[in-house]
DNA sequence: ATGCCATCCAATGGATGA
């Protein structure tokens, strides 16, 4: 099955570029991020035309994520566990019931955390400690497991045109990055850097001072699988080409196949 | 650079993003 992620800034503002994706590179399983839209207002029949079962997990103006899917659902949950006050709508799991097995899906959102310090940056280190609770209770099920999403993590220089002007970021303090590695660690594996080695590679590209244009982008968005499911990896790809199209994200698709 | 662009909601601007 062939998986993305994709933060769609505002479900309104794609509501042509994304089916348009959909029709060219026909993935069974989308993790959608930043939907911008209560679940209500989600134009859930669009997607079902095209023969996407729709789970949404929205809210008011921000946030928000999705995952439409070709083949059945199972088990939807919404919310990251461990925080009985977050109201922010940036988590939600799903089991895809494939030809060859079960995958479960976690579409994730991560918060962004700027400015540092502050509430927002203690809320993004707090939410990436709770996320590695929820992956490590995951992984002891030893199911084929998927973590789709914006982690909003530069992992390393490498993963950006311009390192230097990030170190003082949310995205990019080595406190940051050692968070997101205490999420990798756990056994996990980063489905695009195993098969795409090297510097360039990007997902997001800034809408301001022609970041696209000159190439000044970041790998933020990532896939990470679970040992079963990395087992079954068959091929990755980022679709670059569709921050060029009209009225673009400000982030491209990237997806895995695999083998289930 | 501390917001050049874009989005949303609601109001003729503010909050947010990365």
């Amino acid at each position: 099955m062939k998986i993305a992620s994709f933060n769609i800034n505002g479900i309104k503002a794609r509501i042509e570029a994304l089916p348009a994706w959909l029709a060219e590179a026909k993935p069974d399983v989308v993790c959608l991020q930043e939907i911008k839209s209560v679940d209500d207002a989600f134009p859930r029949a669009l997607f079902e035309d095209m023969g996407y079962r729709v789970e949404t997990h929205g809210m008011k103006s921000f946030n928000g994520v999705a995952i439409l899917s070709r083949l059945p659902l199972e088990d939807v949950t919404r919310g990251l566990p461990g925080d009985d006050e977050d109201i922010q709508a940036r988590w939600i799991e799903a089991t895809v019931i494939g030809d060859k097995g079960a995958l479960r899906i976690c579409g994730l959102y991560l918060p962004n955390g700027n400015p540092v310090p502050g509430p927002k940056y203690d809320y993004k280190l707090a939410w990436m400690a709770r996320m590695q609770a929820r992956v490590q209770a995951l992984l002891a099920t030893e199911e084929p497991l998927a973590f789709y999403g914006d982690y909003n993590v530069i992992p390393e220089p490498q993963d950006a045109a311009k390192p230097e002007a990030w170190v003082n970021d949310a995205l990019f303090l080595p406190e940051t990055r050692a968070a997101y590695r205490r999420i990798v660690n756990l056994g996990l594996t980063d489905a695009f850097r195993v098969r795409v080695p090297g510097p360039g590679n990007y997902t997001f590209w800034d809408y301001q001072a022609g970041a696209w244009e000159r190439n000044n982008g970041i790998r933020i968005d990532h896939l990470l699988l679970s040992p079963q499911a990395a087992d079954r990896l068959v091929d990755v790809g980022i679709d670059k080409g569709v921050r060029g199209l009209e009225k673009p994200s400000d982030h491209v698709p990237i997806w895995a196949e695999l083998s289930i």
